[in-house]
DNA sequence: GATACAACCTCACGTCGCGTGAGGTTCAAG
DNA sequence: CTTGAACCTCACGCGACGTGAGGTTGTATC
């Protein structure tokens, strides 16, 4: 069945956006309606639904409007790539909810069993709160999916697994001789770890650039699972020590 | 272990919230560090963190910032039972979020196999994505979870299952004679399942009230799930032509 | 055809929750 | 003592709308 176009006072009802929100996008260029009645009411069609959808998604995402609308005049952009990132967003969304539902869980049953918490755990569950932000494009997030898709699921699960082991090894170890051969051997690790985590990436070089400018930013400093200014500052004096890491041959 | 104050840069990379964040919270009143250095450096102890837990937790439910510290100054909120607000809006969204995955995939499963779908199914998806939004403050929240444990989880399955069986039904046969048995029938299902569900609140009008003054505003046009106009207009022209209905004798 | 009300239009000020930068002081390490 | 990091206050700016004024158009009713 053909869609009828819509006014604007509809469109609002039957999506839960205000009016108001349908003008401002219309005034800047990022759902602007394709017809009019004689008298200049805004008149939307099927092909600005549409829009509409992967606008309300990218949203959800935390982009801004106008990321939005250069991503979707852009041409690498289809509905059904806003469809994806969105689905795949909102799995990582579930997954950090079932966790930050669990410390909540725990800190709600010691509160009712000890009547008082330590503040450390406070913070703990404040981190997992404030977590997923958005650090990138939705064109960097979708080279993500490609590079993802392209060094395959196995892989990606082997270096995770591999920070998850080396991480929390390197900061049990921080006050090490650099010049010690544990340190070497840790220093090691982490620079064969490092390359295989960017082989993923050798074809997509403004996202190794984009992931290198967060962390100069200073964006990963809340997440504990990713590699920390200490950690790194360690690995170098261990370099310094041993010239030979790094050098394939 | 005694927790030792810190400091605001500090604070800020332990919970990922930003220096300017603090600051302003600082300034309005919101969290207020209860100690300071000689020069005037803001200390934050272990009462402000525990303070600050809440106002995230608030923060993410939608809550003004205004709202949260009217909310956590007043006498009825302690750090239990915003924990419990969060973990039920949490759970809330959870479930929103795999209805709203689930039309995603559907939509992205017709898109690859039909090349598009209609503009419906997209306002669809739209609805769903907008569809939780604050209704109400925290503290008629709170209500709703005293009234809900008051009723007992039993009685509320039964009153939602009871409107997910009664409005399609009335929505499949709104063109009824008002005048016919089967019009009255529906008319006085609607009444008794009206009084079951307000039974609810009656130790608390003042939410009765607000409900109201939601559906007044049409806060719940997009919810197909809560009665809507076209369905009370109907119910009200049946009730006109059998003044029986609703009077209890 | 007149009336009344709902729905729409443009315009523009205001709000919230910070981001950002200027200009300066304090702290801590070398 | 020097230097750079970390902190302070102040204040302008920004994005994404909310809200209201003043008006036109559309539709139903009498």
């Amino acid at each position: 069945m053909r869609f009828e176009a819509v006014k604007v006072g509809e469109l609002a009802r039957r999506t839960g956006l205000t009016i108001r929100t349908l003008h401002h996008y219309d005034e800047i260029g990022l759902v602007t309606p394709s017809l009019h009645t004689e008298s200049g009411h805004r008149l939307y069609a099927s092909g600005e639904i549409t829009r509409l959808q992967q606008v309300i998604s990218l949203r959800q995402l935390g982009f801004s409007l106008d990321e939005i609308r250069k991503c979707l005049d852009g041409p690498g952009f289809s509905a059904i790539e806003v469809i994806s990132l969105h689905m795949s967003r909102l799995r990582e969304q579930m997954e950090l909810q079932r966790r930050l539902c669990d410390r909540l869980e725990w800190l709600d049953s010691r509160l009712r069993a000890a009547g008082e918490v330590s503040a450390d755990e406070f913070l703990k569950t404040i981190e997992v709160m404030t977590m997923i932000e958005k650090l990138y494009t939705p064109e960097q997030m979708k080279q993500f999916e490609v590079a993802g898709k392209q060094v395959g699921p196995e892989e990606i699960q082997a270096v995770q697994d591999g920070w998850a082991a080396l991480l929390p090894e390197v900061r049990a170890n921080l006050g090490l001789d650099p010049a010690s051969p544990a340190a070497r051997d840790l220093a090691q690790r982490w620079h064969d770890l490092t390359q295989q985590t960017m082989r993923g990436f050798q074809s997509t070089p403004e996202l190794k650039q984009a992931i290198a400018d967060n962390y100069k930013q200073g964006k990963f400093e809340e997440f504990t699972g990713a590699p920390q200014a200490a950690d790194m500052a360690f690995i170098e004096r261990v370099k310094s020590a041993w010239p030979s890491i790094g050098k394939d041959c």
